[in-house]
DNA sequence: CGCAATCGTTACGGCTGCGGATTGTTCCGG
DNA sequence: CCGGAACAATCCGCAGCCGTAACGATTGCG
């Protein structure tokens, strides 16, 4: 066990977190599109679409639709698999992992400010 | 300064968090709807829409169609204030109560299984 | 070698939320 | 008492995501 966190805790880091979110026009991710984006990012590769959907407990749309949207934000990108060429590898970028960097940060400094 | 935590198990909280809200098909909120929803019950009544535009830093359309959404899931109510009867008091609910104390323990108990 | 299976994408109709403008009601100052 | 201000709701056209059902490309089994 390590982060000691009591429920009321929780729920002022939540709120926190979502009014900076909001607040913030910076091209907030659904709910889904942002599981997709740790999962790719904080699970071993290789990620497939297929994989992604299994995963999640989506459909295959909802994954490519996702990939698309956050492809064009340049948070991932998209590879066909040279050893199966039906399959389509989901791989990190340097922006991705940056605005998860920020977001890491951002929860820690929310995380501090929070009365003991 | 109250809980600690580093960035890597901010994102692995956050990836947890939201696989669990992907996976069980409770209606979820967007963020601008649980930026609401937490505004009115962690911070003192009374709450208006005009209010609540305020502090979220959008329009009050918004607030008026997210209150409509979480009105028809009954996770907060309308009133009309007699005082002044142009303002509309945002008043919490039983079940939004619940539904809240559910994801305070949610994060709880995902924070407490997070690696050290 | 052909044919079913697998994989990702696309097409379709529908739903929800958005911003901006407008409306109807209520309040209040002159 | 009345005209403007304040407030919430509604209307409008638009963009994004949804689930289902197709589709085209690729693979590998019989």
């Amino acid at each position: 066990m390590a982060v000691e966190l009591r429920p009321s805790q929780a729920l002022r880091l939540l709120h926190e977190l979502s009014l900076a979110q909001v607040r913030d026009d910076a091209p907030d991710l659904s709910q889904r599109q942002l599981a997709i984006l740790l999962s790719v990012y904080l699970e071993a590769p290789p990620h497939t679409v297929r994989g992604l959907a299994a995963r999640l407990g989506v459909t295959k749309p909802v994954i490519t639709r996702a990939l698309d949207t956050m492809g064009q934000l340049r948070l991932v990108s998209r590879r066909r698999d040279e050893a199966d060429r039906r399959n389509v590898i989901i791989q990190r970028t340097v922006e991705g992992a940056l605005y998860l960097e920020r977001l890491g940060d951002l929860v820690v400094a929310t995380a501090r400010a929070l009365p003991r």
